[in-house]
DNA sequence: CGCCATTTTGAAGGTTTTCAATGTCAGTGG
DNA sequence: CCACTGACATTGAAAACCTTCAAAATGGCG
């Protein structure tokens, strides 16, 4: 067998798995409120690609060209300002879409996978077409922009008027129900993110994170199962 | 003449003055959007109240029913916490439209009036009515989604990141872009809210917002005209 | 086992909050 | 006209919380 054959074969197997049908996301993506026609076109055009640990998707400032689902893994949605900090703006679970929040024609955020992450991407243009012709994609991605005007709201108060112990509460309730929602055990609950990413998340340093753990802890509202992994009291 | 005609001659002229033709906010409002025939129609079921300082336009958990346009005035749009605390999400400026942001049938968040404000308000059944056969204000409508996402991403930096100081400044800031947006000198500008209201959307107390404006007139970052009107340097 | 990245802990310093008092200003009544 | 009132804003001092800088501990991986 010639080399370029196990690659073809590899693509292949590959391109097998990568199948729509197979897909353990789509139940809570926006794949799963299409029917069988739309599917087929979308496993036509899509194209499915893994991620490593701290890969790019996409900057803040490229040319908006297309947009993305999450198949598998984690992703964090971060900005970075001009002193170098950086915001994170959220983390994305199996089923998340992304990319369609900017009436802008580049990306405001930045995106990388936490952890092997795999991720569809759509064409603009052609997601677009389906969607002009699906009132049902196109409802369901309203409800999810009002979803994420809710979830910026609830942001801005958790970081606005909450102590980091606090703070942090809410992030692992908020990881919890987000588990929940795509069929995973609600309690414990595992941080696929570091400590740093937590605190650029909750507008805190590392230090205060890793404090605030101690003392949740301590106040038994929290068990640690290890590093990143706990039980919510 | 008696009483009622009085009466009716008073509600006919506030209905001639409400009409939309007369309206000052229509151009940077989403009937910018309509055409004479949508504009004719809206003048037909909306409604225009005049609210004054400190007056309710709805609660936080009232049933969604219908959507509202601020045709003159101002409006704060605000969370009230479990323990009484208040988060101010937005202050709104002639032109903006509210009600739209949410999946709920309830309102998320409550609105009052800041000092005199004409609001128009529209049933949902009637407006949802002519968005659906018009893809102009549809198209508005997901606009102003996209922005209101926009905002609230910039607001979390802005709360989560900086210091009293520069939170003022860029509040400051985003006034004169907002005046300028709708025709108004973007210097100086006029706080409409007071200094509680700032705090509560800065998520400062009072007293930091009240020291952060005498260290920014010190610094000569700013110079206040009076305690509501300033020039930014 | 040893290395390196990550996390935790410690101590000092900085920013904001809290509690308290004073100042300002517009409206009201003597 | 001026003192009084009440709401709003400013200032002061102490305390709380978080950050910063530094060091130690942990844990994964070659």
């Amino acid at each position: 067998m010639k080399k370029n054959d196990l690659y073809n074969q590899q693509v292949e197997k590959q391109s097998q798995l990568a199948k729509c049908s197979l897909c353990s996301a789509k139940r809570f993506s926006i794949c799963g409120k299409m029917d069988e026609t739309q599917v087929k076109k979308v496993d036509s055009f899509k194209r499915t690609k893994n991620y490593k640990d701290k890969q790019p998707i996409f900057f803040q400032g490229d040319p908006v060209k297309s947009y993305f689902n999450v198949r598998s893994g984690n992703v964090k949605i971060y900005r970075l300002l001009d002193d170098g900090r950086m915001h994170i703006m959220g983390f994305l679970y199996p089923g998340d879409f992304m990319g369609l929040s900017s009436d802008q024609d580049t990306y405001l955020n930045s995106a990388e996978a936490i952890g092997n992450a795999e991720i569809c991407s759509f064409a603009i243009s052609e997601f677009d077409d389906l969607n002009k012709n699906s009132p049902e994609i196109t409802k369901e991605l309203l409800k999810r922009n009002f979803q994420e005007i809710e979830f910026m709201q609830k942001q801005s108060i958790i970081i606005g008027k909450l102590h980091a112990k606090d703070r942090l509460m809410e992030f692992f309730k908020n990881i919890s129900a987000q588990r929940k929602k795509i069929g995973l055990p609600d309690n414990p609950i595992s941080l696929p993110m570091n400590r740093q990413d937590i605190a650029d998340y909750l507008a805190l340093t590392i230090e205060t994170v890793s404090r605030g753990i101690t003392e949740l802890k301590n106040d038994q509202k929290i068990k640690m199962i290890d590093k990143n992994k706990l039980y919510i009291n």
